[in-house]
DNA sequence: CTTTATTTAGTTGATATCAACCTATATAGT
DNA sequence: ACTATATAGGTTGATATCAACTAAATAAAG
């Protein structure tokens, strides 16, 4: 009898573990954040934020201030997630938040001068490193698209 | 004078903003392993482990046991990110180590029959959500190749 | 056979990540 | 107005992530 009708469960065998581990889009996603973090780290070490820190940054650095949900989604991030992201940038002033006057369960997120002065020293470091990594890929827009669309 | 010539640093005006949030390969590759993990863990959390466990466990079903810092490496993660990975497993008895007879800095990782019963009933379940993945995308070959190079 | 450099891993401290649970405010249905 | 539901956000607890530092063992240089 095979063990398919036995609906016996057989430990997965190493040519299993071989083909999940090639082909794990979860894992090779997590595997390229987690190289180009620390890419991006490293690099903007000098201006002392964090790759993290810069996307969230920036994502602030509009006309009007965004609610603290509206940024979350933005950044695919946990509404929570975010709250503990913005602690240290608050604590250093890049950040402050208000509240909306017609809704007050709504907290708008804005930078401060500080957090502006950030970005400006940032954004040049950005585009140096951002440049050197689209080229050692062949279609840097394609890969965009599907990381977008795996973001939903 | 233009404030090129004077070096004089503008602040980031939004629509660098714009061009950056859509460019930034960084970001994108954070959105898209935020939103693969949340999608896994739901999924996996019938057999009680997160995404990244899953990972972990898999990467430790050889036939040899590997030393920490090659798994370490073949996740694309920090030697010390393991090593607090590890204890919530070794906790729960899915992993346990040992010292390499040969060079007694070594620590090998393996699985316990319990961690290879969890990994049983996770392949399923992957094998089934990665497949709903990939047909959502054109090209999972490529993005996937993609990804390694990121990750170098 | 020492002395030095390299490799392997652990510890600490800060930040990041999310689920589960909770509060306050706003909106819809009656 | 009044209750029910939905929405925006916070708090807590567990795990994840990495840099900086430390310790131990091995390998290399002399």
């Amino acid at each position: 009898m095979s063990t398919h009708l036995m609906h016996a469960e057989t430990e997965p065998s190493f040519e299993t573990t071989l083909l999940v581990r090639d082909a794990c889009l979860c894992l090779h996603a997590q595997r390229a954040a987690r190289a180009l973090a620390r890419r991006f780290d490293l690099a903007l070490k000098p201006v002392g934020i964090s790759s993290g820190q810069f996307s969230l940054l920036m994502s602030l650095n509009r006309p009007k201030p965004p609610s603290l949900g509206s940024v979350a989604s933005l950044l695919a991030m946990d509404r929570t997630t975010l709250t503990a992201n913005l602690k240290p940038l608050e604590r250093r002033e890049l950040v402050e938040t208000s509240h909306d006057g017609a809704d007050r369960r709504v907290r708008l997120l804005s930078l401060t001068a500080a957090g502006r002065a950030v970005l400006t020293k940032a954004v040049p470091i950005w585009k140096e490193h951002h440049a050197a990594i689209e080229a050692e890929l062949s279609d840097s827009g394609r890969l965009r698209c599907d990381l977008v669309l795996l973001s939903r």
